[in-house]
DNA sequence: CGGATCGAC
DNA sequence: CTATGTCGATCCG
């Protein structure tokens, strides 16, 4: 068995069983060696539900290995060497567009919060610490660490390891001001620096560094203060308290200067006085200390003023990229520094026999899977380039080679827009329904809070549940107007609760853990459209009460009961409150000229769900069905049955003409007559006939078609035009899909031509749609292998279209190998993970290097510029 | 798109 | 008793 597990990563943690034989744990002193601390972590863990899901994981990462060794068995030798030759080529590319002309820095704060909260409460130095619960520790310090006591690892083994342990709470807001106070450091090195999380940072001081070549020495000297240190980090100073901070403060400076490479004796002009002349209280200063003008002292005085600003060391990593820069601020910590000189040979020397793992980016899974090939260092990682292309996908493989060529970024991305926000809670179990909706809902609430503040709605609302075996689950659901509203998002996770309770039902979700997500936030452009289509369907008036009467059977006992409490009753009264507001802000920005606009536009958004009892079911069971294609009313109540209807409706018009396209196209004009009952119907079925993808287009017409203009200068207009309606029905998943982006996009642009004034650019070209040959013909074939396909159905011809297409690609890539590895055989191993994350980003790439990519690479770009082409050449 | 997984802090 | 919370990325179906 291996239970080499990492449940997080912290610091420099390496997880709480792996490693432990590599803590620093000199003969001698108190501690524990790592045989030791393996038995008490196993003697806690075993036999824990958390262990044996952690045993379930790891037989999954087995099976996982187990495939790839049997890929690799297949794999001949003509095939290895075809591959060598490629990635060569690849490498080559790489190695020529080396840029060494860089000055990355990586600053990381020693066990950070532990650190603070010695400083802060000086009782503490001597002894094991660590920060966080009985449940969950984020740090420790290195007395601690001895111990085998870890981030990640959660308390109540902690103290089994170290009794003696004093476990401090964490203090948040006292760790962001102590990150404020070095970031202020930072900024004056690279005003555009980077800073991860709280305790890290990367800076590029390549441009600082020429500067300060020809600073005078004053300009490069900081005196030694030993006051107004107790200020920082504290808010509420009582007189004790600053007598502690300063006590703490004067035990600083004395841990900057034990740095075996850190301050000379000519730059410190006096350290030994500084101890001797403790009682000298008050002045402002003994000495001064000058650093030079290279890149080590001036990351050196960046240490220096940061623990004399903090109390607080750091350790620090100089290189000619941000993947080595992070390597090398681990070499010498705690409290010191390592720099990379930058030249080749340097830097392959710092590679060479790096184990693997110590690379950001590689993590326990891909380790252990490297492992299996063999390989543990950075060395072997390069000398077995070949296989891994064959094994691992691409993104993958040229990471790794990336890796071991001892590339990476040196583009400190500006922080990007963020992509989700969400909120998730641990809890001791909770089986009942009625409290699982509750708490749900509290999640929503907080969760929409958090995004007002940033002023955020998205369309994708995923649920997540972890049951008391630690087994996770998420449900997605993406709607076509984007939520933000507790309401709102309450709507979609309970419902996606729901349908979870009741997979299970009767027996009760055991749950130990929720979470909420929201993501697929909208730019600045659909931001406007979506608030003002909004608007119908907040009538004035909507009864809640009344919808409060509906809810359904199973769960009806659950919500009565949860509306006796009073926090229910505050819900209903708040969202009647909401409601009222929000119709009264969005009709003062209705604008009217483009009433037609947003009356189609809100059919095809998703209703608000009125009557949003909690966990009622079928609200369609009441109501009758109307199709949105044919119009006639349903008899089913079911709406299943109704999808099943209304795709038949849908192909049977797509292999008709555009006459009655259009036609069709009045009954959506005229439908916003339609009372708001039926309206709300149509977009219930638009939505659960998973249609978002038509609204997509609609909204991205408007960007998309001010594209045109630019894109018709490379590509003749009508190439251009239905090109692009091609490619997007290739892409989407249904013949709705594409028949509605037809029908809408046309429809949406005709009545964005009554908006010149505002938008000219929509008044250009865009025709109505003319069905493609595929189509017309009722006969489909295939524009990539010329064939003849059986099937009628657009989907699954649109999926053999994308699997020609991607075996294309494939085989273009392979073309010279004797027997092409099948992309899906590549798919089936390659890591599910190089997580680079934009906040957390992985230095070594996931930035552009000008002039890396090479001309043949196989990237998405290639892929789709390839399908294009083949389109383009298809439709002529 | 949705779900699972990885990796980072 | 007691095994986090948030985020981004990738891959697969």
């Amino acid at each position: 068995m291996d239970s080499t597990k990492k449940i997080g990563n912290t610091d420099d943690d390496d997880g709480f069983l792996l490693r432990m034989g590599l803590n620093d744990n000199k003969a001698g002193m108190q501690g524990l060696d790592k045989e030791k601390i393996n038995k008490i972590i196993m003697e806690a863990t075993k036999g824990s539900r958390f262990y044996e899901n952690e045993l379930k994981k790891d037989q999954q990462v087995n099976q996982r290995i187990e495939k790839m060794m049997q890929l690799k068995d297949k794999i001949t030798s003509q095939q290895l060497l075809k591959a060598q030759l490629q990635v060569d080529k690849h490498a080559l590319d790489l190695e020529q567009s080396r840029d060494l002309s860089c000055t990355i820095v990586h600053i990381d704060m020693d066990a950070f919060y532990a650190s603070v909260e010695m400083r802060d409460n000086p009782e503490l130095k001597e002894k094991p610490i660590a920060v966080g619960s009985m449940s969950m520790l984020s740090t420790s310090n290195y007395h601690a660490r001895r111990f085998g006591v870890r981030a990640a690892m959660p308390g109540f083994i902690a103290k089994k390891l170290c009794p003696h342990l004093t476990i401090v709470p964490l203090n948040f807001k006292k760790y962001e001001e102590v990150s404020k106070q070095v970031r202020e450091i930072l900024a004056e090195y690279d005003p555009s620096f980077m800073p991860i999380g709280l305790d890290e940072a990367y800076l590029n001081i390549t441009e600082y560094l020429e500067e300060r070549q020809n600073w005078p020495e004053d300009k490069r000297s900081y005196s030694i203060k030993r006051e107004n240190i107790a200020k920082n980090g504290k808010q509420d100073v009582t007189a004790t308290d600053e007598l502690k901070s300063n006590e703490a403060a004067h035990s600083v400076s004395p841990i900057l200067f034990e740095d075996n490479i850190s301050i000379t004796e000519e730059q410190l002009v006096a350290t030994s006085q500084l101890c001797n002349e403790e009682q000298r209280d008050k002045e402002l200063l003994l000495n001064s200390v000058v650093f030079g003008t290279s890149a080590e002292e001036v990351v050196k005085e960046i240490r220096f003023r940061i623990e004399q600003k903090t109390g607080l060391t750091a350790s620090a990593g100089i290189a000619p990229n941000m993947m080595l820069a992070k390597m090398c601020s681990d070499q010498n910590k705690p409290n010191g520094q390592y720099r990379i000189s930058p030249d080749r040979q340097s830097v392959m020397d710092f590679i060479k026999d790096l184990p693997i793992r110590k690379v950001p980016g590689i993590g326990k899974v891909t380790e252990k899977m490297l492992k299996a090939l063999g390989i543990l260092t950075c060395t072997e990682l390069y000398q077995q380039r070949a296989l891994l292309s064959l094994l691992f996908s691409e993104t993958s493989w040229h990471n790794f080679l990336d890796v071991s060529l001892g590339l990476g970024s040196t583009e400190l991305e500006k922080y990007g827009e963020r992509k989700s926000m969400s909120i998730e809670r641990t809890f001791s179990e909770i089986n009942t329904a009625e409290e699982q909706y509750s708490l749900c809902q509290e999640l929503c609430r907080d969760l929409a809070q958090d995004l007002q503040k940033e002023g955020l709605k998205g369309k994708t609302v995923t649920l997540k549940l972890k049951n008391v075996s630690f087994e996770v689950k998420t449900r997605a659901s993406t709607v076509l107007a984007a939520v933000s509203t507790e309401e709102e998002i309450f709507v979609l996770a309970k419902d996606m609760l729901r349908t979870e309770i009741d997979g299970v039902a009767p027996l009760p979700l055991r749950l130990r853990l929720m979470g909420v997500r929201v993501s697929g936030f909208l730019n600045e452009e659909e931001k406007k459209y979506q608030q003002r289509s909004i608007i119908n369907f907040l009538k004035p008036g909507k009864q809640t009460d009344t919808a409060l009467l509906q809810s359904g059977k199973s769960s009806h006992e659950h919500f009565t009961k949860a509306s006796e409490t009073t926090h229910r009753e505050s819900f209903f009264d708040k969202k009647r409150a909401a409601r009222q507001e929000s119709n009264q802000e969005l009709l003062i920005n209705k604008p009217a000229n483009k009433q037609n606009l947003h009356d189609i536009k809100s059919l095809i958004n998703p209703v608000e769900e009125t009557n949003d009892t909690i966990g009622s079911k079928n609200l369609n069971e009441c109501q009758s069905l109307t199709c949105p294609v044919c119009f006639e009313e349903q008899r089913s109540s079911n709406l299943e049955a109704l999808n099943r209807h209304i795709d038949k409706c849908l192909n049977g018009i797509l292999e008709k003409d555009n006459a009655e396209i259009s036609a069709s196209e009045n009954s959506w004009e005229n439908s916003h007559h339609f009372s708001p009952d039926s309206k709300k119907k149509m977009s219930e079925i638009c939505q659960k006939n998973k249609m978002n993808k038509s609204v997509d287009m609609i909204e991205s017409t408007k960007v998309a078609d001010s594209f045109t203009s630019i894109s018709t200068e490379a590509f003749p207009k009508v190439v251009a035009n239905t090109g692009k309606e091609r490619e997007h029905s290739l892409l989407s998943e249904t013949a709705s899909n594409t028949y509605l982006e037809q029908n809408f996009s046309s429809k949406i642009t005709s009545l964005e031509n009554t908006e010149q004034v505002e938008k000219p650019e929509y008044t250009q070209e865009t025709e109505p749609s003319h069905s493609s040959g595929a189509i017309e013909d009722n006969v489909l074939v295939c524009p990539v292998c010329n064939t003849e396909q059986k099937t009628t159905d657009l989907s699954l011809f649109n999926r053999h279209v994308d699997i020609c297409l991607n075996k294309g690609i494939i085989q273009e890539l392979t073309e010279q190998i004797v027997c092409p590895i099948k992309s899906q055989d590549v798919c089936n191993c390659s890591l599910g993970s190089m997580g680079r994350g934009h906040q957390y980003m992985n230095p070594t790439t996931g930035i552009k290097r000008p002039g890396l990519t090479t001309p043949q690479s196989t990237s998405k770009k290639a892929k789709q510029s390839n399908s294009k082409q083949t389109i383009e050449t298809f439709l002529k």
